[in-house]
DNA sequence: GGTCGCCTGGTA
DNA sequence: TACCAGGCGACC
């Protein structure tokens, strides 16, 4: 589920929740996640406030009234479930904010791969990440410099966050579909014109997004070529192609997708 | 770059 | 039963 503009609504469910909210405990019902977050350090929590809630790609930091950060990772499959305290959990509930007002936030995780972790004051809790798709110094300019000393293919190194934050598996499919890309195409030697049009149609793709994820649409009109193996290309005659890089799925059109 | 492991659940 | 999954860090 959760892509850019995926945590960029989860990430505002949970500000609105949880901002100035005493915390009465944080629960972890998962080992994985109780790995990264001991008893003794859940307990610290009890009282604090979260003063603030930001998103920096995909990643969601809740920011603590004693300068700690609370960091979350949805990875594949999490998102924030609101309720009261005491609610009945489903059981992919992999860990609860109980606030002190008797409401509630749950990681919704079926998968259980997110992370949540938690910081020292004054700790950077990210990694390095690429500018926000958003953001004015992501431009032509900037990608090709970041994609200037890479070897291999466009795809896979779209998915590198520290090219570009928040971009995952389904969004750099569409954005190469939309920018007549080919995945397969060299990284490194894009021609300026097209890494405009690339720049441009990453921006396109996760501003559509909200409206393709929650349409009532059948799975196969949502996305042009993601999951859309042997299907025709929506841009003409072709037939759209699954291949493999990096261990993920790719879907495009060898047709009107260059290298 | 590629491959594996982390986890669980849906589907062929 | 086997394979697949929107992520990512560790390993080669």
């Amino acid at each position: 589920m959760p892509e850019l503009p995926e945590v960029e609504r989860a990430s505002r469910l949970l500000r609105d929740a949880v901002v100035g909210r005493p915390i009465a405990a944080v629960r972890v019902l998962h080992p994985s996640l109780a790995r990264r977050l001991t008893a003794i350090e859940l307990a610290t929590l009890n009282g604090r406030v979260i003063v603030a809630v930001e998103r920096r790609g995909k990643h969601q930091l809740m920011r603590l009234d004693d300068g700690r950060v609370l960091h979350a990772h949805f990875r594949m499959t999490g998102d924030w479930v609101t309720g009261r305290a005491g609610d009945a959990l489903r059981p992919t509930v992999r860990a609860v904010i109980d606030l002190a007002d008797g409401s509630a936030v749950a990681l919704d995780d079926s998968r259980a791969l997110a992370t949540l972790t938690l910081h020292a004051a004054g700790d950077n809790p990210l990694p390095a990440l690429g500018p926000e798709p958003s953001d004015a110094t992501f431009t032509a300019d900037s990608l090709g410099a970041a994609l200037a000393t890479r070897r291999g293919p466009i795809k896979p190194a779209l998915l590198d966050q520290r090219v570009v934050a928040g971009l995952g598996n389904i969004y750099a499919a569409e954005a190469l579909w939309e920018a007549r890309i080919s995945p397969r195409a060299p990284a490194r030697s894009l021609s300026d014109a097209r890494l405009r049009t690339l720049v441009r149609a990453i921006r396109k793709v996760l501003e559509r997004a909200p409206a393709a994820r929650y349409s009532d649409d059948s799975r196969s009109s949502r996305w042009r070529v993601y999951d859309r193996e042997g299907a025709r290309c929506p841009r003409h005659d072709g037939t759209i192609r699954r291949v493999v890089q990096a261990g993920r799925s790719t879907y495009y059109c060898p047709g009107c997708q260059r290298r």
